[in-house]
DNA sequence: CACCGCATGTAACGTGTTACATGATTCA
DNA sequence: TGAATCATGTAACACGTTACATGCGGTG
């Protein structure tokens, strides 16, 4: 619902249109994200579907110019006023990634950890550089700094990740637990009773 | 590609059918993240289709059995053997919107970051909470400890934002780039020359 | 002229969601 | 009997990506 909203933020200044509006969302944040233009005038037509926008007529010919409708302005209100939604916990691939490693066999654990680290600490180093090029811009400073933080935090769970690890096998060299892998829901066990045709 | 490759972990342990791995994958995270089961067999079926998996014939009637093919183990051990994808830096919902916040005019930017920081606090509770009642099963106590890493870099970014914005707004009252803000691309400002039909 | 930037779009595909349909087995 | 769980799927839609097509205008 980001790019949808963002739009929204956007043509709340004044009337405008797509490819303005994706220059704008890119410099917004420092360029950090590029927009897809494609993208842009797929949700401009959904906005518009949905009653949010509604195109002008001082756009001329090469430029379809759109504006904030009253429903569009109560939504981005709402937006504002609301938290960004929390419904499922966010999924976060590297810690199902890291999950599935501890459960498969034949997986190095301690190696998927530090290709990850490196890569992380890589993008650490490249964040914080590309932070300086927008010190005097606040707003993309601070997304600059999001990603800081947020690289820095994966960092400290995979430095985590390796010390509980290593107590981990120390203190319980065959976990109960591990003796559970193979285990398969209730019905798989029992031998099915009739045929049926697939597909 | 998070499910995508989460499936092939999990066959890579022995054949499975597609409810089974629902179940496995959400266990294996500590039931941190529900699995869609109409989106396992739609993946199940791309994944037989480019050849990484294969149906065996040790399914009977309602149980679809497949396993890993040699291609899939492949790809599986590729998976395993580099870092989690860093293409574009992920894309921060909520550092987007404090961008816009910002850059928006009629819009709070201290409530936002209150009203977000409220949220923020109760997801940490509800996911330390959460923590403890997978203590005993490693992987998915790493998982939920992601979570609680995550949750606290967001608090800490929002307690930054916060005290940045402070001292901006101290030092700057009206930065000059905020005289930019309407600014458009160089082509909107000149007037277009010829007409055509839209549509 | 050929290429780049501006400006609009469409097509195809992957991924994710909700919702629906179908049928077997188990258990109160 | 009727509800829950097991098990397989499909349809429709949102969102995101890459890639393509079209056309204008300016510049080397």
């Amino acid at each position: 619902m980001s790019i949808r909203h963002g739009l929204l933020a956007l043509l709340a200044h004044s009337p405008r249109y797509g490819y303005q509006l994706r220059q704008e969302f890119e410099s917004s944040t420092g360029s950090t994200w590029p927009l897809n233009i494609g993208q842009v005038y797929t949700t401009l037509n959904r906005l518009e579907r949905d009653g949010l926008i509604e195109a002008t007529d001082e756009g001329d010919e090469t430029h379809r110019v759109y504006a904030l409708s009253e429903a569009g302005r109560a939504e981005l209100a709402a937006w504002f006023e609301s938290p960004v939604p929390r419904e499922t916990p966010p999924r976060d691939e590297l810690a199902i990634k890291l999950a599935l490693a501890i459960r498969a066999q034949d997986v190095d654990v301690g190696q998927v950890i530090q290709i990850q680290r490196l890569s992380t600490i890589r993008a650490l180093r490249q964040y914080t550089q590309a932070r300086e090029a927008v010190r005097d811009d606040i707003a993309a400073l601070l997304v600059a700094d999001s990603l800081v933080f947020l690289t820095e935090s994966e960092l400290r769970w995979l430095d985590h990740c390796e010390a509980t690890l290593a107590n981990h096998i120390r203190d319980v060299p065959l976990p109960a637990k591990s003796l559970t892998i193979g285990d398969t829901p209730a019905a798989a066990k029992t031998a099915p009773s009739k045929k049926r045709a697939r597909r």
